[in-house]
RNA sequence: GGAGAGAUGCCCGAGUGGCUAAAGGGGGCAGACUGUAAAUCUGUUGGCUUGCGCCUACGGUGGUUCGAAUCCACCUCUCUCCA
């Protein structure tokens, strides 16, 4: 193993965009003794196999995991399969449950497939933490306990807030960050990554390994993202997220909607531009506000689907909602459905092509003008079509069927 | 173990016997305006229904009543204080 750039470059290249380093004397410590016995760091992540898809929300960490794997650090992708199979009790309605081996498999092979389009999964390792957590005793979880009290668990964010809002917080909910700290000690981790919001978790990694007589982990902690809203946090249960399994068209309209505050986030955070780069852009912004967003949007779009088929999302967004074009996406998904002898309303169209989700969102729809049918605005729910009928339904802005009667 | 408080629609939260499908806010959706942005304004937001109307809903199960989210009993869960 070689390292082509010299301790302080790469301090350098992998504390930029950070939202925090704990340490950086200590971070260049140990890249400058890895640089002299040519042994890589250990780097390690930390996935939750509950959800498996991946958004540009988790990008985010695993760019940065890329820049150390091209440094040539050692890289451990960690899933947290024990935690998974245990489930979550906290809060009555959202109990999270426990998952099976199997489902636990199966979105473990999902993930590789979606990290492996930003990490190169060949050099880097695999690891699931049910390996060790599930040989521990009941005499090793005490002992781990005790490493830590609970004044400090309250410390957390989370924890403080909840519990001054006495909401309930379960006992083994103060285990998740003496596991995933317990995670650094058994990986011996070098470095951890981690979000913003896994501070904490990710220095009681530290604490641990200093009680089980390991050198502290360095945290690095990158910004969490905001969604596509501008205001949360990009998460799937919001829905404000982009999937990187998104179409190619749906990622260039979603990146297209963000607010424009968010631009020079989603640059700094999504892609891989250096920071004349980056200030140029930033520059360029008020003067150019869309051009700038389309390029970012095709950006990004390219980087996860290649710059072809960017293009055409491009190309498609332009079609449907610019001055030129026609309205219409390229493909609409199309349904054949048999129409009765005395025809079918409009209404019940919309609700069994799943266009309005019950029959008072369709009233609705149509009442407030949500409703195009071959492009032309329809509110008249009763309006009935017979077999031999095609026709574009448009509901909102972006929801489009082509329904043939049959 | 003892004493007290509480559980309402996607979320927060008002409501103490009929006028309550349930105030208000948030969120969502739609429209206007735009750059499919933000901000703003407007409308809308349980299900079935063109409509009349019907059904389901205020932690659970029973009960009182012509009538209950509202009263009673028991149960489940949460919080607070004391031990």
């Amino acid at each position: 193993m070689k390292f082509s750039a010299t301790p302080k470059e790469q301090l350098e290249i992998v504390s930029t965009g950070a939202a925090d380093v704990v340490s950086h004397d200590e971070l260049l410590k140990k890249l400058e003794k890895s640089y002299e016995t040519n042994t890589p760091l250990t780097i390690k992540l930390g996935a939750d196999p509950s959800a498996p898809d991946i958004h540009l929300g988790h990008t985010v960490v695993l760019q940065k995991m890329r820049q150390f794997q091209s440094l040539g650090h050692q890289v451990v992708f960690l899933i947290g399969d024990f935690t998974g199979r245990i489930g979550d009790p906290t809060g009555k309605k959202k109990t999270r449950p426990a998952l099976s081996e199997e489902e636990i498999r199966l979105n473990a092979e999902t993930y590789k497939a979606q990290v492996g389009k930003i990490l190169d999964l060949d050099k880097a390792k695999i690891v699931f933490n049910s390996e060790w957590l599930e040989k521990m005793t009941f005499a090793d979880v005490l002992k781990l306990s005790a490493q830590y009290t609970v004044a400090r668990m309250l410390e957390r964010d989370d924890f403080e807030k909840r519990f001054k809002s006495q909401t309930p917080i379960s006992v083994v909910e103060f285990m998740y960050p003496l596991m995933q700290g317990y995670d650094s000690v058994a990986l011996h981790a070098d470095v951890e990554l981690g979000g913003q919001d896994q501070t904490f978790n990710l220095l009681v990694g530290r604490e641990l390994q200093r009680a089980y007589g390991q050198a502290p982990q360095v945290t690095i902690t990158m910004p969490i993202l905001e969604g596509l809203d501008g205001k949360e946090k990009m998460s799937k249960s919001l829905g404000n997220y982009v999937g990187i399994n998104d179409e190619p068209s749906q990622m260039y309209g979603k990146i297209l909607s963000i607010p424009d505050e968010l631009m020079i986030k989603y640059y700094e955070l999504l892609t891989d531009l250096s920071v004349s780069e980056l200030k140029a852009i930033k520059e360029e912004i008020p003067n150019r506000p869309k051009e700038v967003k389309m390029r970012l949007a095709r950006q990004i779009t390219a980087q996860y689907h290649g710059s072809e088929a960017a293009n055409n999302a491009e190309a498609e967004f332009e079609k449907i909602f610019g001055k030129t074009g026609d309205g219409l996406p390229e493909n609409i998904e199309e349904v054949e459905l048999s129409a009765p002898a005395e025809g079918v309303t409009l209404q019940k169209l919309l609700t069994v092509t799943e266009l309005a989700s019950s029959g008072g969102e369709a009233r609705r729809l149509l009442q407030q003008g949500g409703i195009k049918v071959n492009q032309i605005k329809e509110t008249n729910g009763q309006k009935t079509y017979n077999s031999g009928d095609e026709l574009i339904v448009q509901a909102g802005k972006r929801n489009f069927k082509k329904i043939i009667l049959k």
